[in-house]
DNA sequence: GTGGTCTAGACCACC
DNA sequence: GTGGTCTAGACCACG
């Protein structure tokens, strides 16, 4: 799992990390029962204070998407891929809403926001395929 | 110029103002020259803090979108219109983008994605119709 | 509205406060809307990390228990007085589910346990009165 | 002797090694002068760490439910009945007035905690008797 | 003034 | 070794 933090871009690290790390889980990155990485040892990986990767898991722990074996560390729920994965989809479905009804509200024409919509899919895809 | 807030939705409520004022000039409701509300007066009406307000012109002025007259007041720059449209637009296209990317980054077909964009372009159509 | 704090008896200080506002919560003595202390002035009235108190705020509030009213403070949520009260019925039936059944399973005949509840009542009203 | 942990419920695994092992000689599984098993075998047996167990034997020592005897293994003291038996029994007094005072300072009426009493005594002997 | 986040470093229980 | 809790003190954005 390759995790990057990025200070200083507003959003809090412990979010930064709860993110990625429920990614990770959506994806199949991380699998249920895997054992994460240990807070000390993550939190030097990220040149961050333990504190605040223990309040990340902390948190992910109450969504229910990590669990702590005691003594033994931290480890991905059971049920948490479905969670993750749901969770992102309507998360997505939020922002592209509410990105349309901003557009729209503010008189620009469903043909134009499509041209530009296109426009950014073409491009994501050849990002990714870059990538890949 | 009818602006509204909502408290503890995360945005701030200067930014919130400063958005709605800028949106005002853009669609042509602020016309340059035009003066604004007094900070106490439009504090008042929202019943917020007057230095909420003060920011929010204050951070305007700086923006060039609005510029202090001794003595008479606030009022919209001259070529305030052409900027907030164009801003409006790029950070349009910066969200549409960001959110396209997410989608496709995250493992989401751009078929998919289609659907969805589709959808919330006929609500946000609807909604519109609904108001006007 | 009186909080106590007992270091070192076991639970940890954030979650002896979350109880005691939440069933300040459930009996009315802390109302929907009204300010809590400031986390500060709270922890020095406690004589505690503010951290402390800011972490118990936390997770009351993704309890949907209180509501952070940006710049100005703390509050008790709407709804939140329901959802104490049931909370606290639900966890006190797990609780006497749980000795009951400890008892039963450990060869107490029920005569004999219904005679200790009866006393536990007892003992209970009478210290209930007294303090009234 | 059957024991059964679960990890993560809460309570360590040593004091539920604890727990049950005073419960059986409470109820006379387990009688004195027997041996238990050596640290390891039990460790094995119960998929845990041998320190987790050495620990729990080491505690029932200290509170002479368990004696060493050099080079033969660990068994149950000579008192330790009846020392089981009334500690059990205080135990589960202690929690039941625990229960009960929380109840009636919350508020809740006696005939109501009575009724709520009654269920968990009728459902905790069906469950027994179900088992027997 | 308020809450929110972060760092640094400590102590504890558990395995 | 692990996570969990706490203290101390700092900085930030917001009102």
């Amino acid at each position: 799992m390759q995790l990057t933090i990025e200070p200083n871009n507003g959003m809090p690290i412990f979010e930064q990390v709860m993110r990625q790390i429920k990614f990770a889980v959506a994806e199949g990155t991380l699998v249920p029962g895997q054992l994460l990485p240990s807070v000390r040892i993550l939190a030097k990986k990220l040149a961050v204070n333990p504190n605040t990767i223990q309040r990340a898991y902390q948190e992910l722990q109450t969504e229910e998407v990590l669990e702590s074996l005691r003594g033994r560390g931290i480890a991905v729920c059971a049920g948490a891929k479905r969670r993750c994965v749901s969770d992102r989809q309507t998360l997505l479905g939020q922002r592209l809403t509410a990105v349309v009804e901003d557009a729209i509200r503010g008189g620009l024409e469903p043909e134009r926001l499509r041209e530009m919509f296109d426009k950014a899919i073409k491009q994501a895809t050849r990002n990714e395929g870059a990538q890949a």
